[in-house]
Order: structure tokens, then sequence, then C-alpha cells
DNA sequence: ACAATTCCTATCGGAAATGTATGAATTGAT
DNA sequence: ATCAATTCATACATTTCCGATAGGAATTGT
């Protein structure tokens, strides 16, 4: 049931990318595909996606690239995951019933409330969560294990 | 991200009319199909994946069927859920980077342990759910709209 | 004008989900 | 013993979705 799509994955991959650069100029798509070994073909989808989601801004021509539209705090995973999975969320298809109990649509009721609290929960874990703390958390972990090379 | 196959849903409703009818006697495949509006062939399917799991049990022959193995406030959602949804959980697939930040296995192990408190979190709610309160509900529901008219 | 880049849409292949078919195994009833 | 009702097991067909690729159009700095 919790499903991640790959196109979630890269979208996070390609954000923090640019977070580890904000401030400083585009990137382009290119770029981020080679860095984190996404297939460039693909990734401009999912940074096209990102952009009707808001979340980051594209410059055209040449030395044009992508940026962060909000510096990396103000970037939650939730608003990625979101843009990734685009309206496609609630759809809870409906069985119909034909013998006595279990009647629609309170049957089908019943089932979305719950998947609605399931989706609240996830998503306030996710609301918690920001680019910015992410990168934190990755150096931390990259300090401990290998204290002396930096990035 | 949060996926709810129909194979879930089925299983679900299944289990439920199962749960309506505890104690008295095995219902029919068939029946169950018939009355939740289910593909017959289909929900044999669903009510073996959930005999292995250990959610019902079944006889065979004539006048065999289906039963609840427990009683329905001892059922959880979570169980069900996660008997129908198999050993396929947990598979993070790795992307592998060549470029210098962000590199694995760091990287992979940032999103794996958010992904697993997102999955945590929607365990604890389906956990908290049973068949019985689900038809607890369900009928609460059924008297709110409908006062007068009886099951 | 040119070249670098994003933008848009179509398409493909494979995998997973959904549904169908067939027949074997079990068992109660007669 | 036979028969019919039922589950059991497996294979197969169909559809839908996801990941990935492709081609060219639009934009823009130099």
């Amino acid at each position: 049931m919790l499903k991640i799509p790959l196109k979630v994955t890269y979208a996070i991959f390609a954000t923090l990318d640019l977070a580890l650069r904000y401030g400083e100029g585009p990137v382009q798509a290119r770029t981020i595909a080679r860095r984190q070994t996404i297939p460039p073909r693909f990734i401009e989808q999912v940074l096209h996606a990102l952009k009707q989601g808001g979340i980051v801004d594209s410059i055209r021509g040449p030395q044009g690239g992508y940026v962060l539209r909000q510096p990396p705090a103000e970037v939650s995973l939730a608003a990625i995951v979101e843009t990734m999975n685009g309206q496609a969320e609630p759809e809870t298809r409906e069985v119909g019933t034909n013998g006595q109990a279990l009647r629609p649509p309170h049957r089908e009721a019943l089932l979305s409330t719950l998947w609605d609290r399931v989706y609240q929960a996830e998503r306030e874990i996710l609301s918690s969560v920001t680019l910015q703390s992410l990168i934190e958390q990755y150096t931390e972990l990259e300090q401990k294990r290998a204290p002396m090379y930096h990035i």
C-alpha cells in the first residue's frame, strides 16, 4: 500500500541537488541527471512537473536551467510528493452492492474516511521534513562514518 | 503514494461480510461475490490469500464456505492489508550516484528511514481499526441518515 | 543567426493488477 | 458408491500503469 514511485525518489534527489547549490544560479537538467544517475530524458519530465507544482523555476536558453523557488528550509517533502502524485490521490473506486448489508454509499464512505486518516498521517510526517533538514541529516551521517573527508 | 489496490478493498468487504454473519456457519464465495459485487472468480483468489494469511478458515464440500477465524473484534485491518500485500513492502530501489554530492549509501538511508516512519504511522492507524469497529461505524452512519429503516 | 536549453507530446516496453478459464481435490448428502 | 457442491491450484488473458525514450517546437543569451 505504501508505494514509492521512482518518480518521487528522483524528484527528491533532484531538488536536494538544487538545494545544495541554492543561490548559485541555475543548474541544468543534464547536470542533475549525471550527478544523481537519473535518465536524462526522464528527469526533464520530473523537473517539468516540479515547475508546474511551483517547487522550482526554470530559465530557458543558454546558461539556463532550474532553481529552487524557495530556500531549502521552506520546501517540505509533502509539497514535492504531492506535486509528483498529481491529483491522482483519492481515487476510491466504487464497487457497488446488490445484497442487503453494506450498501453504498456508506460502505464506501467507511473506507474513504479511513484512507483519509492514513493519508493525513503521511502528510503530517512529510510536512515536517524539509530539504534543509534532509541535508543536515545527510551531512551528519557522512561525518559520523567518515569524519575526515569533506564534500 | 497511498495506493489502494482493488484487491485490498475486496478483501475488506469480504471479511466485513463474514463478520456480519459471524457464528452463523460458513458463507460461500459465490454468495459474498454476489452481495459485494465482486467478480466471482476473482474473490476466490482473495479468499484464498486471506486463508493463507490466517484471517479466514475454509470448509470444503457442499454447504462449505468461509468463516472468520477470530471474532470481528480481534481482526484488525492491518492484518488484512498486510496479508493482501504479501511481502512486497519495503522495496526501496537503489539509484546510484556518479557525481560528488549525495553519495550512496547514505543518500538512500536518508529516504528509507523516512519511508519507514510513514509506514509505521500507517500501520498504527490500521492496527487500531477492527472489523467490529468498522461495523459499528457503519450502523451509526446508517441510523443517522435513515433512522427508520433497518438492515 | 546560432546554439543551448527548456517545453510539449507521442510512443514503447515491461511489469503489475485485474479478471477469466479449467480442471483437480475434498466432502456432505442421498 | 455415486453425485453434486464447494474449495483449491494453476495457468492464462486482458488491461492499466510506470519507467523510459524520442522528436521536434519554443525560448533566449551570446
